[in-house]
DNA sequence: CGCGTCCTTGAACCGCGTCAAGCCAGGTGG
DNA sequence: CCACCTGGCTTGACGCGGTTCAAGGACGCG
């Protein structure tokens, strides 16, 4: 797949370039209007409200949460620069999910007619942006069977190993370059914060991590990668990741 | 949205109405020549194997699968009759999830080649195909939660409305017109076939379910949604049930 | 200095996976 | 027609992992 893949005219003038590998889109989307800034803690948009449209992410974290079952809050995924938000309302009435800036965060908005003439005019896009479900789709799947088969050790393990992925490092250290409360990692498991606490003191004792403040230092990736090889035998798999 | 989205020509005549309140696309591809049978353990497709195209499925019941971690089988959906299966793998090398047919199955192959086509010159199709996955995406996700947050007698529960909800009931008693082994079941919920039964001998001595031979008749499904609705506060949700 | 918030650790409980034994139904062969 | 065997279903006992509850500690802030 070739890497620019459409440009479509927003108000002024915004271009997507697909990056097929990671599945997610860098926009460029340097004169939209619609750009907007969000605070920590605020909502780009909440869960039951209308759908307008889509976000892109030019600049910080955000977490893609749904409530789950008796008022948990389940994280459904992480996303930073560069990543697109909003596409798991797209096409429907109200948004399955909500979306919370970790950090403040700039997004640029791009409204359904938008998008939909865009689709329509340019069936190009349209496959890739289908691609790009489609790869969301897979990588929904294998969080599926991590959350239905892992135990809460190899889900710990493995989620460092996504945001380390996902955000990278601090230049600094080998911090991860990303702050969550146990609480928010826990949601991301569907597990409770003494347990994170309790898992996260373990692989420490285990020279796997250094706590550094609330800072995640790693310290032995290949040792958290083996600790789910050892009962999963199969990881060919990309991270799970998915957007919405 | 208008049901009929586009005729493709497939070698001979071939056309798909997307439904699209329920997701499914109900293939009437009367004289398409890449018709075949493939009978009760059957395999469409196998996990790893190379992605040629998509299954339209005319008659039949399909279970959608995928190897989990330690071998263990995961079920990743059912499909029936007017279900498209090998989706998941579209776009891909290889099929990340393999098919086998639960009875006596009639499908329809269509190649990438012609699908690509199709897309290519028709937007509308495939803007409707982003849809469709847009619309796995939400269910697949909808399923994380259950895997993730629910307890054995709510996920047995669930799945016992989800079945009815996917296959109906047998026209003489209310019976499911699906008939899964307890490993099965047990395999759609990531547990074990022994807690399946436990659990659906309890429901029976509740009342909710009976058993009859093989088959499973719900005696009231108020209850069984009852049990889910006390932990879960919320099921405005249509069913999971995703599609592969 | 005191208060609130989050992290940490311990202890008790319990859901569920595992192992093992018994049961039932269908199929086969004598 | 019965004896036997096989495979799936059922039920009990047990142990482990993880959730829950509770108490104490670290840190930041007014």
């Amino acid at each position: 797949m070739e890497k620019q893949i459409s440009c479509i005219t927003c108000e002024t003038k915004s271009c997507f370039i697909i990056q097929h590998g990671s599945a997610e889109w860098i926009s460029i989307i340097d004169i939209c209007k619609n750009q907007e800034l969000y605070e920590r803690g605020q909502y780009l948009f909440r869960e039951g409200s209308r759908v307008f449209g889509l976000y892109f992410i030019q600049q910080g974290k955000v977490k893609v949460i749904s409530t789950g079952l008796n008022g948990k809050e389940q994280i459904v995924r992480l996303a930073s620069t560069g990543h697109v938000v909003g596409h798991r309302g797209f096409g429907f009435e109200v948004y399955p999910i909500g979306a919370v800036a970790l950090e403040d965060t700039i997004a640029c908005f791009v409204d359904n007619d938008k998008m939909y003439e865009a689709f329509m005019n340019n069936p190009r896009l349209t496959y890739a942006m289908m691609m790009f479900y489609s790869l969301e789709l897979r990588k929904t799947e294998i969080r599926q069977r991590l959350l239905a088969q892992m135990t809460m050790r190899e889900k710990v393990a493995e989620t460092l190993l996504h945001l380390k992925e996902t955000f990278g490092l601090d230049s600094k250290k080998n911090t991860l370059d990303i702050l969550l409360s146990r609480q928010e990692i826990a949601d991301m498991l569907g597990s409770t914060p003494e347990q994170v606490t309790r898992i996260l003191s373990e692989f420490e004792d285990l020279r796997l991590i250094r706590k550094e403040g609330k800072q995640i230092h790693i310290l032995n990736e290949k040792g958290l990668y083996d600790i789910i090889a050892a009962h999963s035998m199969n990881r060919n798999m990309q991270t799970w990741h998915t957007s919405d």
